[in-house]
DNA sequence: ACCTACTAATAAAACGATTTAGCATTCTAC
DNA sequence: GTAGAATGCTAAATCGTTTTATTAGTAGGT
């Protein structure tokens, strides 16, 4: 079962496979061909359903119209979505997606580039692990089309798309400090990559800005590895080492989620004994009870400015940088709304 | 920046392309290569780090070394982790996943297959849209490997790997009914298909088994088009239509989350005013308080299994169908419950 | 001396497209 | 009538592999 290829068409019209691969990439006006031959080869196409072949067009052209997307976790509600957006955005250009889960692991990650320039993809969305600065720097200087995405590298000027992250964080502390609670920790995670550290800067510029104290023992770091039973009981442990413990803020949504879970195991109640926070939204936020309030990025936005970066870097030669960082948005819901009726009260 | 080629390392080696391939492709013995040559392009290639181009390979051989995957949506808590697990499997047999979502469209369905096509992917996973039938025949007589995932097309033998839809619906009933629950509704969709008939064939079969009752009216049935706000007005009116429901059992986890928006819009409380229990688990339902009762898909055996018959079919000729039932497991939580302590009350 | 068999390698075709360079033929202009 | 330009199309090279068919050269047997 082979498909129909361009000789076929070529000799069915009684033309040299040159004209048609002319006719039908459109070349035909500046190629000369006159508009019966033109004609003729399109019907042909058309009613035999000729396919070009990417393999061959690729051999030949260098390009294989497909991009690598490299995520965290593909299985996690907030890349699962983007690579929805992602895929959809990249179709209507005329590309498709590979994708990978590192894990945050720096040899998966590794493994998934290497993969990827074997598949001679044309360009590159990544998520980059810890320490994955010199692959990231071997694929500029290839002058590879790379967008980073969620995180970039300090030490590497790249393209990159992300949410606001100082912005987010400093909101969510600021909103939490007005509504009276004073004691309040962050979790996050061991991990000490630009995304992680701008929110722990703004939420401690945020405490700062309002006079709240914030010792180091309000803070506490979850490695990424373990499982979640793990992490789970270290939270419970860290909550439990904190008398009077008024709210907590989670640096990601997977920590939120550990964290309802942890809480649930304490006994303790969310909104009424302790208030919570967590960055991202996620449906257990939204349908949890109490709801979760929640720093939300925007995901069409992202995965529709990565798609748009890349297709610039793709199709122009202009080797500008695209930085771009967008707004988060703090949705209010119950799950720290107590302490105000507290005083009111 | 090209790459290095057979060529360079034939041109370093002082020997021929051919030979070179032949080393490189483990047929050295088989060949009659000499050890000594042998050794050298194997040195030489590690050296200057050559790495085959697919392109060409797959041009040559007709095989890419890609499968594509097709879903109804990868934001999907269920498919998300499936096309991990999808993933990190193929890798280890050396094959790339390109991905789509349908949104359950026919449209949408053959445009990806068609893109696929293009693309000469060696085979197929799909979770088939309605009205598929003709194009899984024609992949089919194509001899293309194909497995279909979640669903299955029963008028066309194909190899599939699925869920027990019938007995995972048959025990949640059963459950539901041994708890004293007696007014069941059952929500699903609107869609015709097979794993949706059998929920309700399980479900139907547990009510008559134990002498319920289940009128039409307790039945309804959502459109996948529509808005997520749409669904749950049209489940909440449902609802507020049916005096005295006792329990509702919705179909899949979208639905079951809908649902639960529903109920807390309409002010009822779940467990106290009424009982659910939703197919797919989720970390909503998990985490809910009260928690979800589900009927939980073995998501990774599911995904293995669809690799290990892909790569069966795509390694052998036997051309033996494969379909694959894997059995649902019921996650008993807090949100069915009640009805027992107030007959024992 | 001659036939066969084996060894160690290679030349060349093929996969299916794109693209460069060029070949007839007709037209225009002086 | 002929140089030069324009027209309409094609031959052949190329991308980087794999694979089939073939070539020398050596060795063994009779």
């Amino acid at each position: 079962m082979k498909g129909i290829s361009i000789k076929d068409i070529a000799k069915q019209a009684g033309v040299s496979p040159t004209t048609v691969s002319f006719v039908l990439n459109g070349k035909a006006k500046e190629k000369r061909i006159s508009e019966q031959v033109s004609k003729k080869i399109l019907k042909l196409a058309a009613k035999l359903k000729y396919k070009p072949n990417q393999l061959a067009r690729g051999l030949r052209t260098g390009k294989t119209k497909t991009i690598g997307l490299i995520v965290e976790d593909i299985a996690n509600h907030f890349f699962a979505n983007v690579a929805k957006i992602v895929e959809e955005e990249a179709d209507k250009f005329g590309y498709k997606v590979l994708y990978g889960s590192t894990e945050d692991n720096l040899a998966k990650a590794k493994g998934l580039l290497e993969v990827l320039e074997y598949r001679q993809v044309d360009g590159y969305i990544i998520t980059p692990t810890p320490n994955l600065d010199k692959e990231i720097e071997m694929l500029k200087n290839a002058k590879k089309p790379i967008v980073l995405m969620d995180r970039y590298l300090p030490q590497i000027p790249t393209n990159y798309v992300m949410v606001d992250n100082f912005q987010g964080a400093y909101d969510a502390a600021e909103y939490l400090l007005k509504l009276g609670y004073s004691k309040i920790a962050f979790v996050t995670t061991t991990s000490e990559q630009i995304q992680m550290k701008e929110r722990l800067n703004g939420f401690t510029a945020a405490m700062k800005a309002q006079q709240a104290n914030f010792p180091r023992k309000l803070l506490k770091k979850i490695p990424f590895s373990g499982t979640r039973e793990q992490a789970v009981d270290q939270i419970s442990d860290f909550i439990k080492g904190i008398p009077d413990l008024d709210a907590i803020f989670f640096a990601t949504n997977y920590l939120g989620v550990y964290g309802i879970e942890s809480i649930k195991q304490l006994g303790l109640s969310i909104g009424e004994d302790i208030a919570l926070i967590s960055f991202d939204d996620h449906d257990l936020f939204r349908l949890h009870t109490p709801g979760i309030t929640c720093v939300a990025q925007p995901i069409h936005d992202i995965a529709r400015n990565v798609i748009q970066v890349l297709m610039n870097e793709l199709n122009n030669n202009d080797h500008q940088l695209n930085q771009v960082v967008l707004p988060a948005t703090l949705i209010k819901r119950e799950s720290c709304s107590k302490r105000v009726k507290v005083i009111a009260g």
